[in-house]
DNA sequence: CTTACAAATGTTATATTATTACATAATGTT
DNA sequence: AACATTATGTAATAATATAACATTTGTAAG
């Protein structure tokens, strides 16, 4: 059974931004968007997000210091992340395929060192932009 | 035949920097490094990282906002990089593994989009580290 | 219920990372 | 030599992130 989160207050208002948004959010925009609820200061962005990641509800875009909510319905694997990134228009999509995440849990490199977290960024043109 | 990159003097004193420290350097710590060297400002840096990563010198640790040589003597997959970071002190190696570049530089995700870059990171405890 | 502990909040200040804008110099090509 | 490209120098500032400290809220045990 998967621990519940009870989110607080500030963590609610910042994932609920973060889960409806189309795009990647970064800090300093989301501050600017929950100042009207009270948000005031970075730290307290910064805290929020901090405690969203580790319970893996939202993922850091790292190439980008942007975050984006957790797009797998089961979100169990918070530590074994995948991204597609669009160089032309910076649409990102999560990447939940269970080859790959096996492939990537179960990779030894050559002094047989296992890993049991991940981040991987992929890069290309999206199909929109592909076709422009 | 791969082009010769003639690095420039601020491009060699950065990278010759970078190429010896055991570990990745972040951009200030390179700045103040190379004072005495007569660079003395955060762009002059920041232009010679890029400059590098552009050509496959250096790589960036995403995760880290730290710099690395490329380790990678043919380095021709400056574009494809993986790397392995250990939690606890830090260490980070450039990961060279044919089948690995292979499986992702093939991977197909599952709208059959395929991507000519991407960044891995790997995160654990390196041998020494869990031995302890 | 109340005590105690852990988690979250609020606030100020500051540290760290990175870019904009503009002027000049060096290098490579024809 | 003329031109284009790349690199440099410098100042200012933007963007990202954390430290330190005081207070409050949530939760679990007695």
């Amino acid at each position: 059974m998967e621990k519940q989160h009870n989110l607080s207050k500030n963590q609610k208002i910042i994932f609920d931004l973060i889960d409806k948004s189309p795009e990647p959010l970064k800090a300093y925009s989301i501050l600017f968007n929950v100042q009207k609820k009270g948000i005031n200061a970075p730290l307290q962005v910064y805290r929020a997000l901090d405690k969203l990641v580790e319970i893996g509800k939202i993922h850091k875009i790292e190439s980008r210091n942007a975050f984006i909510a957790c797009q797998n319905s089961s979100c169990q694997i918070s530590k074994a992340t995948a991204f597609s990134i669009c160089e032309s228009c910076e649409k990102v999509s999560e990447i939940n395929n269970l080859k790959l995440s096996k492939y990537l849990s179960n990779f030894e490199d050559d002094s047989g060192m296992r890993y049991n977290k991940y981040n991987l960024e992929f890069f290309g043109l999206c199909k929109k932009c592909k076709s422009k």
